[in-house]
RNA sequence: GGCGCAUUGGUGUAGUUGGUUAACACGCUGCCCUCUCAAGGCAGAGAUCACGGGUUCGAGUCCCGUAUGCGCUACCA
């Protein structure tokens, strides 16, 4: 049975990076039939809040990943980490550190981190220069009885190499030499990330490691554990990164919100199209593969990928994923800082358009209903009498959206009569004709007056009164559309008569607002 | 500093065991459609496949080197 978990540690939002970990676990558990885990690397505990927890729980549901068997905090496991560690030492796998703790530079940790390496180079230290290494168990007991506080280090053997294959970058080779003795614990007792996550990983049954590429060569030191541990190795997928668009790092502080998951759910992504999105960044599916070879338990066999094929179904995406197909190099996640209509990556906001105007109508109502609801413009009986009315409307509407948010801002007059004019649709379609002040309401008695009021007959009484005018029929059409959404653009006109109706199209041809709004 | 990983048009990617004009999607430009804007249709611009050497009759595909970027190198995760 495959395991495979997603281990964020909740210190801020869902980076959008991670959600495509949690994206690739889930896909592949789904495929193969095996468990997708959730565990909450909690163990900093200064900088892991609820607040985060929540948003990383609500984050994979909105993205409609769910895991099976219940959550696992890691801090609830911190006293199994600290008793394994001791184990570790018992057995001489491990030592206790005497050496008192560093205190913080106030350079950058990496630049530490370099000093401290150039410095050990000259002095000709290495990593098994630590005089506590072989220290004799009894001094070691004494010393630590004696109240001395201490870390406890893993003794990684001076000779060897660590070796694994990596399901994505191939085979891995490290040598022990270029491997300190890793600190297990803390001399606060704290675990630290490597034995936690190694600890935990065999608890739960991990089969299948799948995780950022930043994790690569730490993997040489958790396989080390593994062994002082005894316990299987587990098999490692590493993905590559999701870069920023100047290919360095995506980060919150740099980035602001374009990197948080929730960002997506809160400017009106369709969680589908999100998800076919990530899943598109770092991995793409065979399309030389024949359907036979594509089975899913017992679902129907899929036609080949045409080329260009790139909406998948969350079906069709479990499908075809496999960890064979992911690639090595990072991704950049492109995107515009300053640029409202290039806030995120082009191809996202397309792909949520594509959804919007392609996805089954039953499945785009209810995201439809919550959008409506939150911004006050639903009305209950569009789940009752009004209906098909409803259906209808967003039917019409959607083709040209690209966010949820966009059928209560831009597709607000659809819903209320409490929209806004846009400024400059009025001055082009209204106020730059003086005319229509009159022919707009001349035409709202025609409209008044036919026999039944639809797309056909409101068409029809348009362009008989465009002829009497002598106007072209354009300038009714635009000018109308203006006066009944408040936009420059939408739907074909007549249709809009239609969806709106008599009543509310004949109000809002009549209706003053534009010249009172915006008249000279 | 050391070690590791990566490198195909602006972005995401395709490119079977090396073999004719490097394919697709997004974006971009133009045209058609048209009551607007999208969508759709058509056409187009944009890549000497990071660079330099090899191997070969032939390399985006194999080998070596260089550069650049990123990661790890913490008593962070």
């Amino acid at each position: 049975m495959i395991r495979v978990r997603f281990a964020p540690s909740p210190t801020g939002y869902l980076h959008i990076g991670a959600a495509r970990s949690a994206l690739f676990n889930w896909l592949f558990a789904r495929k193969v039939g095996g468990k997708f885990l959730l565990r909450i690397e909690d163990t900093d505990l200064r900088r892991s809040t609820d607040e985060s927890t929540r948003s990383i729980i609500e984050g994979l549901e909105w993205l409609g990943l769910d895991y099976d068997e219940d959550l696992v905090f890691q801090s609830d496991n911190a006293d199994k980490h600290r008793a394994a560690a001791r184990k570790l030492v018992e057995e001489g796998k491990a030592y206790r550190d005497f050496t008192p703790r560093e205190q913080r530079e106030d350079k950058s940790v990496k630049q530490g981190i370099v000093d401290r390496a150039r410095a050990h180079a000259a002095e000709g230290i290495d990593h098994r220069s630590n005089p506590f290494r072989d220290l004799s168990n009894e001094e070691s007991e004494r010393r630590a009885a004696a109240g001395e506080p201490f870390a406890i280090r893993l003794k990684v053997a001076p000779e060897g190499v660590s070796h694994f294959t990596d399901i994505v970058y191939g085979e891995q080779e490290r040598a022990h030499s270029e491997i300190e003795d890793l600190v297990l614990l803390r001399s606060d007792g704290h675990p630290l990330y490597n034995l936690s996550v190694v600890l935990d990983d065999i608890e739960m049954g991990i089969t299948d490691v799948i995780r950022g590429q930043d994790h690569l060569t730490n993997t040489h030191k958790q396989i080390l554990l593994y062994q002082a541990f005894g316990a299987e190795i587990p098999r490692f997928a590493h993905l590559p990164l999701i870069l920023a668009p100047n290919k360095g790092k995506l980060s919150k502080r740099k980035h602001g919100e374009v990197v948080s998951l929730t960002t997506y759910r809160d400017r009106g992504f369709v969680p589908a199209a999100f998800r076919n999105f990530l899943a598109l960044l770092g991995w793409s599916p065979d399309t030389t593969q024949h359907a036979a070879e594509i089975t899913v338990g017992d679902s129907e066999m899929q036609p080949n990928l045409e080329p260009g094929d790139e909406i998948f179904s969350q079906h069709r995406l479990i499908e075809l994923f496999s960890l064979d197909r992911i690639h090595k190099s990072p991704a950049v996640f492109n995107f515009q800082e300053n640029d409202p209509r290039h806030w995120t990556d082009d191809k996202a906001l397309w792909m949520n358009a594509e959804y919007i105007r392609t996805m089954p109508l039953a499945e785009l109502l209810p995201l439809v209903k919550a959008e409506l609801r939150a911004e006050k413009l639903w009305r209950e009986e569009y789940d009752d009498d009004e209906s098909a009315w409803f259906e209808q409307a967003v039917n019409l509407v959607r083709q040209r959206f690209f966010t949820l948010k966009d059928f209560s801002s831009q597709g607000r007059a659809y819903f209320s009569e409490d929209f806004d004019f846009d400024e400059a649709a009025v001055r082009k379609n209204i106020l730059k004709e003086p005319r229509l002040k009159e022919l707009l309401p001349a035409l709202a008695d025609r409209m008044a007056a036919t026999e039944a009021f639809s797309a056909a007959t409101a068409e029809e009484a348009l362009r008989a009164f465009s002829e009497e005018a002598e106007v072209k029929a354009g300038l009714l059409i635009n000018g109308s559309r203006t006066m009944l959404t408040g936009q420059a653009v939408g739907p074909s006109m007549f249709e809009v008569f239609e969806i709106l109706g008599r009543e509310r199209s004949v109000m809002r041809l009549r209706s003053q607002r534009p010249w009172h709004e915006f008249g000279a």
